[in-house]
DNA sequence: GTCGAATTGGAACTAAAGTACCGATGCCAA
DNA sequence: TTGGCATCGGTACTTTAGTTCCAATTCGAC
């Protein structure tokens, strides 16, 4: 709240700077075409807006409506169960040790299973996972 | 906030000593007026900027940070947002840049949930927090 | 006002996770 | 018998995640 009032209070300061500059524009100026400001500024004003969104990272995931992958997915076995113990915590050598596998094979299951639920990393495999009612 | 204001202060000292520049070299423009776009653009263009940037920042909240009655795990607001976060299969980036704020930031506030709910992993953690109903 | 917790962020790491590509085996249905 | 799939495993690599230590503000309570 104090740091609203605070931008708030600074906006109008920056503005009444600008309109006093202004006034002291005009007179040190004269009729130099200084109406350009009222024109010109509000323009960019609203570029830099747009820029500032551009220019803004992508953020590819944060928004990114989860498409879920064509009602049938269909995980073999072995890609189920390392699906549950990702949602367990495990990590990929707690999980190769639990079904008796090399952490290599349990990275080549978790990149399917990625693949198959059009995730890109593990947590978001187990949330769409539990979207879809795969695992509990 | 301090930054805040200076940035504002910072553009009006910018803006002054645009004019004033202009004024010493204005004879070098002609008399069209037209060279103010070269000084009023770029100046309210970083205005805009930083306008579009302070107008994103407080509009995130919908999170509401839960006091947990018991359990002796108490976090704090941030790392219950970066723990729902973490739960909805978001990266460390992702987080910060839902929650404006930096990696690094998002990294220390992973490392104290993980800490405090005594987990090695953020896979783990999630699992944790839905143990403890911290998170749905 | 002072103090502790919270927030933010940086640097410099180490440790996992994930990708891409490969080869081998076994199984099953067409 | 052959093509496709599942399983297993490997190498080499890039990307995230996570740790540790540090420091500057900020905020609420006392």
């Amino acid at each position: 709240m104090k740091k609203t009032i605070l931008v708030f209070g600074g906006i109008s300061i920056a503005i009444l700077l600008l309109l006093q500059i202004s006034k002291w524009s005009m007179w040190s100026f004269g009729s130099s075409g200084f109406h350009w400001v009222f024109i010109v500024g509000p323009a960019f004003l609203v570029l830099g807006f747009v820029l500032a969104k551009l220019f803004r990272r992508p953020s590819i995931g944060a928004y990114r409506p989860v498409q879920l992958p064509k009602n049938e997915v269909n995980l073999s076995s072995q890609e189920f169960k390392v699906l549950s113990l990702m949602a367990e915590g495990l990590s990929n050598l707690e999980i190769a040790e639990s079904l008796y596998i090399t952490e290599s094979t349990v990275k080549t299951h978790v990149s399917n299973v990625l693949s198959k639920l059009n995730a890109r990393r593990r947590t978001e495999a187990v949330k769409i996972g539990r979207t879809l009612k795969i695992i509990p």
